[in-house]
DNA sequence: ACAAAACTATACATACCTGTATATATATAT
DNA sequence: ATATATATATACAGGTATGTATAGTTTTGT
């Protein structure tokens, strides 16, 4: 990958996510990255694709990251969505954390038929079935359900994260989280 | 209320929602309105004006249904916050459900200066005291710490519904919620 | 009927947006 | 060294946005 490509994703995730997408050019994104359009568009056929592109490597990254920290983490099953929370809770504290790509991109690009709502609407459902494995690997009954219900603290805790950052609500979704989580167990 | 302000207000709050607020234009909204920008700009000093009070009408409308609903069941302070999640189901569920205002603007004006950041965030923290409130009334300790996660739930659930009409979150957000507060009576 | 208010129609100023055309400069590789 | 790929600089086309200016029409109240 280019240096060049690498930094215009990365300036554009921060700008789309401090500014909005729809609230930021293209001419924006290359001055802050120090080139031109020309280069962005090289890289990048239309700003559709930067997006697309943007929120590939968002979903990659977060992806890997919740990955390698379970993986090193135990390779007990139950223990894993355990500590599932308490690894978003120190991926919403870091330094670095400007939330999730997905759940912005979704509000601003409403219509189901478009190319962004689609990508976003996927990496939302693949979050889910991601949980869900931990959870049905964990033995769990409803693992869909238990894992439709973790999702949705999650997004709103990254929600109400990025609306004001240090609102604690990462905190209070990891309390729900295991009680629901020891709620499925039992039953 | 002259009856076109109310028609402009009603059509744009539709468009914001289905379509996305920076993604509307003006001359959009007078159009399906059936009127023109001279009268948009004689009621609504500028677009921005436009949005709070959209805003504004559709908190307010939810808050008044919602109140409307526990007060009409139930005058016992334990069975209103066990109903809170039947009457959202109920909401989520009608035909003219379109969303709630403030997550999509909040996610459109990321910048924590804007008006209209300001105001969404204030209408997340005014539902919470109203949960939190329902809470304190129930005797629960913890009132303020459920309330929140209780608004996770909740706007999680209605981000999802908003993504995808049919999701089946608003179900399993109920559930949980009586987990939660089940939980919460207890302890 | 007549005056005031409300509304429409239309054109426009200004600014910004995405995307491209053209020409030039700078590395890199063989 | 020389060709090739990469990047810059700049201007511009075409579209759309918000907001206003101006003039005409319709409705309403008395």
């Amino acid at each position: 990958m280019s240096a060049l490509k690498d930094k215009l994703l990365l300036v554009a995730t921060d700008l789309f996510q401090t500014r909005g997408i729809n609230s930021t050019g293209v001419d924006t994104i290359v001055a802050v990255a120090g080139t031109t359009k020309m280069t962005l568009y090289k890289y990048f056929g239309s700003k559709e694709d930067l997006i697309l592109e943007v929120l590939k490597k968002g979903h990659q990254d977060f992806q890997n990251w919740i990955d390698e920290k379970l993986n090193a983490s135990s390779k007990k099953p139950s223990d894993k969505i355990q500590q599932l929370f308490d690894y978003i809770e120190e991926w919403v504290n870091s330094p670095g954390f400007i939330g999730l790509g997905f759940i912005k991109a979704s509000a601003e690009f409403p219509n189901e038929e478009n190319p962004i709502h689609q990508l976003s609407s996927q990496q939302s459902r693949e979050f889910r079935q991601f949980i869900s494995k931990l959870a049905s690997d964990a033995s769990i009954k409803d693992a869909e359900g238990l894992a439709l219900q973790l999702s949705l603290l999650f997004e709103g805790a990254v929600q109400a994260e990025q609306m004001k950052r240090g609102s604690g609500a990462i905190k209070y979704a990891k309390k729900a989280a295991k009680i629901l989580i020891d709620g499925a167990i039992k039953s």
